[in-house]
DNA sequence: TTTGTATTATTAAATGTTTAGTAGTAACTT
DNA sequence: AAGTTACTACTAAACATTTAATAATACAAA
């Protein structure tokens, strides 16, 4: 059952990180809410979470009167791995060691950060 | 001198790709041998290039003839940082430790990684 | 039950991206 | 020098994305 692979544009993206931020089922008003001004139309942010909801990354339930409340079926850890998945293929050859790499370089940790990934190294990646 | 940072489109990326590879200015008919079939027109090419180089991120010299060869302006890497902040921001919220722990848990990383990252964050980042 | 209203569904205009045909032109060939 | 060719410049059609107006509809108020 070969399942597409959605890829969100900058958009449909907004309003994911709305959904994901909120922790909850949302309906419009509050997803317009959390632009910053100047904020879209209420058509336009419904227009995006139908879009949403029929490439599978929302779904929705009625709430108060015929409103609909919209919640993330993708969670954002998900669709982080997925996006990071073609960053890497893109950007680094596929290897998370030089994207990795990159970032130690690039980017200044302090040392509390820095002991914190050697212990996420040496400690087996996840305990769990 | 407010500079634009433009974003690169993904027919716009696949061709950079391409400059960066190559590691030399190149004609349009190099360019297109590089796609993989089904290969775009020459015109097709073409005008990416053009956008590209009005967009500032290549340049072209004469070459043989009339023809032009284009080379990049903005290296893969300086483009890579620009893209990976972005990354950062949206995924992380900024936090490149959490973009680092992130790879760190989720991707199997050999023994000989590992320790050239730990290498890496110990040896004060970019000794230079 | 009828009417009004808030909401979703439908449609479409504006903009951005991709693709490539056609026109114009510079340089090579004879 | 004239004709041919190979290339870039210009134009535009097809497709994707964004934005929002208008139409349809379900619920609430009277």
């Amino acid at each position: 059952m070969e399942m597409k692979q959605y890829t969100l544009t900058k958009g449909e993206m907004q309003v994911m990180n709305i959904l994901w931020g909120s922790g909850r089922a949302c309906d419009v008003h509050y997803v317009i809410e959390q632009y910053d001004e100047p904020r879209p139309a209420y058509t336009t942010v419904a227009t995006f979470l139908k879009i949403l909801s029929t490439k599978g990354f929302v779904d929705f339930k009625k709430g108060q009167g015929k409103q609909y409340l919209y919640f993330p079926l993708v969670s954002k850890a998900e669709y982080t791995a997925r996006v990071m998945r073609s960053v890497k293929d893109d950007f680094f050859g596929g290897s998370p060691s030089s994207l990795v790499s990159f970032f130690l370089k690039e980017e200044k940790l302090s040392q509390r950060e820095i002991d914190e990934l050697i212990s996420i190294m040496k400690g087996g990646a996840t305990p769990e």
